[in-house]
DNA sequence: GAGGCATTGTGATGGCGCGTAACTCTGGTT
DNA sequence: AACCAGAGTTACGCGCCATCACAATGCCTC
């Protein structure tokens, strides 16, 4: 019972459940989130519709494994875009751009897997904890960029938000320490951090939304060089280096 | 057969389609976009399913024309906030703050219509002439309080994208005409304008986008700071009084 | 003002997708 | 070797989109 985990079953019940995600993806792909039927999936996986209950408990479970990937995706672009900042010794505003270009690239490679996550939910809709997590997995590498800035006058108001936030709020606490072990040091720096990566993921959904959804087709700019100002004005503010 | 503009009957289906919408848009508010169901529209008036069909020609065709109204409603909120401007004698910089502040204002009272404009379309999607010259109307009047500034150093590389685009558009070059009429007597406002208008399009769409998403719930800040936020380094590095 | 006809609405129909239920069969488990 | 959990199938009901053929209403023209 205890190795049901590894047994000839579970893998290959394992391995059916990332066919069909690879299914999904190529639809998603093809014609978009609202033509993904997981009777097309079944047909075309030559199976009859009903199989595919057995491995996903409805459209929506399907659609949520695809964020929670779509997620974990994204991190992993960024967590490696650290290690190669790393690896060549950025500084803060170098760094910053080698992430933020990782997430655009990754974004802009699969378009429908970011409009996925970013994406606009039903109207009750609330982020459950796990994907909570995982979006915070994908922006806590900027937040030692920012902890590293002195933020301008001009965002005082967002840093004393984010400082009450960062007051109040444990699981926050603890992602902000997490990525930023030395934070405590100084009570100023996870405000700061903070309020350097809401910014950051609000330009980055600014411009990399835009573009991800198309809406760039036709006009006269790349995504790159719009992402670029943006971050050239955020890396200001902070004076950083 | 001039007159089939005025005629009771084109008075009464004008009035029956009006109806629709307002049915459509309460489900939309309601349950999302993905709820929405002639069908449902169709009984919550009385009418039978296919009744809706005179009046529009598919789902596809209704959500056009709600997207249509929904820019037109952007486009009136924005142009409001520019009589009060004026009325005020605002300076650039609080009037890019109005200005942004009444699309946000707006986005947030009816965030499922935002989402209708701002939402991600199909993957081989091409915004129609139609849409995209309603978009333009509601970024107008953002393009003169940039045209009154000095784009930073930062942003160079976006300007001259934007230079370029404005000689070879036609269009664009007559939208940019249409807002900020004296543009022909300095070469560089042009560029200027249709960088900041697109600046402020990507800051928009980044923070308002997010919180009409509904992202924000349980985060320790108002949409309102943020935005504040960017539109202080925008305004910053365009110099604007 | 009377008939013609465009416009509006209806039920019937077909197709598709979601999700459930009852059943069969295979192969891992014990 | 026997059992049975799990994979897969067909059949089904529901809701929705969209079309068709047909009936009724009432505007418009003559």
């Amino acid at each position: 019972m205890d190795r049901t985990k590894d047994s000839p079953r579970a893998r290959y019940r394992e391995q059916t459940r990332s066919e069909i995600k690879d299914t999904a993806l190529r639809q998603l792909a093809e014609s978009g989130v609202a033509a993904l039927a997981l009777t097309r999936i079944a047909k075309e996986m030559g199976l009859s519709g009903p199989a595919l209950y057995r491995y996903f408990a409805s459209r929506e479970d399907l659609l949520s494994a695809l964020i929670r990937d779509a997620y974990d995706d994204a991190a992993a672009a960024v967590a490696q875009a650290v290690a190669q900042a790393d690896a060549a010794a950025q500084g803060p505003r170098a760094r910053l751009s080698t992430l933020a270009g990782a997430y655009r690239a990754w974004a802009v490679a699969e378009p429908h897997r970011y409009l996925l996550i970013q994406g606009a939910p039903v109207p009750g809709y609330v982020a459950p904890d796990d994907t909570r997590d995982r979006a915070r997995a994908v922006l806590g590498p900027f937040l030692p960029v920012f902890a590293a800035g002195e933020p301008g006058a001009g965002i005082s108001g967002l840093v004393a938000e984010m400082s009450a936030w960062h007051a109040g709020d444990d699981a926050v606490a603890a992602w902000v320490a997490d990525y930023v072990p030395d934070a405590a040091r100084d009570s100023a720096r996870p405000a700061a951090a903070l309020a350097g990566a809401v910014l950051v993921w609000a330009q980055l959904h600014g411009s990399v939304g835009l573009e991800a959804a198309g809406q760039f087709a036709g006009m006269g700019h790349s995504g790159g060089t719009l992402l670029a100002a943006q971050l050239g004005l955020l890396a200001d503010c902070f004076a950083l280096s």
